[in-house]
DNA sequence: GGTGAAATCTACCTAGG
DNA sequence: CCTAGGTAGATTTCACC
């Protein structure tokens, strides 16, 4: 197992932040970047790695070129908080891709969802065909997304 | 200027979420996973890039570990709805690096802002001290993250 | 779909504090 | 003894066939 947290210095924090915006960024680019060796480089960013920082690398797509044109987030209030709703739910998250993270929130029991669809009307589906006919959904508000003024800023590390 | 939209197979869909899991996955790889030659994956993929369906690779981190225990949704009210009003919140919004992303919805102006704070009294500080005293902001409420049972899930293609 | 040159990564080695 | 920098072998990518 790795160890819960390391020690992160100014230059593993710039090495961080670089990678969350390019992940492809070379060795030699990084290394021109932060005034260290590439080689060096290359051993700070396996040593993030197998501390877990870094969970992993991944492609980034434009939702709106695939025809993912409407976004929403999509808010779910379970009628009771037995532990068996909520394996019930989270079960049904699993198996609609259109919903892309979900999260519990403090104070209640409900859900946040955030939402990809093709149009209005697979989104109103999935509202009405599968998320109000789940046996412990008591309610759903859903608002769609217009625009986005600031989007996957990297972490603030 | 990149065609607005092209037309995908079933090959280019396994491939984009492919890279969407894993943007290091190699030619070979990829070959294995997808019964095409590595030659082939390697122009699909450089025909999605420039397609810009693929908008960039990033490294994805670890919030707990990076020390950010602190994670919220912050919905922010504006009082008046001109233009004017957006712009300066808007800029306000870039100037904060605990604030990852940003959505503007249907219906009222107002926002959705998703954070990440290393404690509560970070996060309260930036409700009380950087959102309440903006000039046009009149109301904020903030939902902390319990837990994810879901994340980061790759888009529906 | 395949091949070869160019670039990049990674492990090992050497030097300095 | 630990951290930084350099070098060579192995992998991977990319332009061309």
């Amino acid at each position: 197992m790795q160890k819960n947290s390391i020690e992160l210095d100014e230059t593993d924090r710039a090495l961080l932040t670089a990678l969350q915006k390019n992940a492809y960024a070379t060795g030699q680019e990084l290394s021109d970047m932060l005034n260290l060796s590439a080689s060096q480089i290359g051993r700070r960013r396996q040593r993030l790695e197998e501390a877990g920082l870094i969970m992993g690398y991944r492609a980034r797509l434009d939702p709106a070129r695939l025809g993912l044109d409407v976004q929403a987030f999509v808010q779910v209030q379970l009628a009771r908080h037995g532990s068996d709703e909520g394996a019930s739910f989270t079960r049904l998250l699993s198996t609609r891709p259109e919903i892309i993270s979900a999260w519990t929130m403090t104070g209640e029991a409900d859900y946040l969802l955030r939402v990809f669809c093709p149009d209005l009307q697979t989104l109103n589906r999935l509202i009405h065909e599968v998320l109000l006919v789940h046996r412990s959904v008591s309610r759903v508000h859903s608002q769609i997304v217009m625009d986005q003024p600031k989007g996957d800023a990297p972490l603030p590390v």
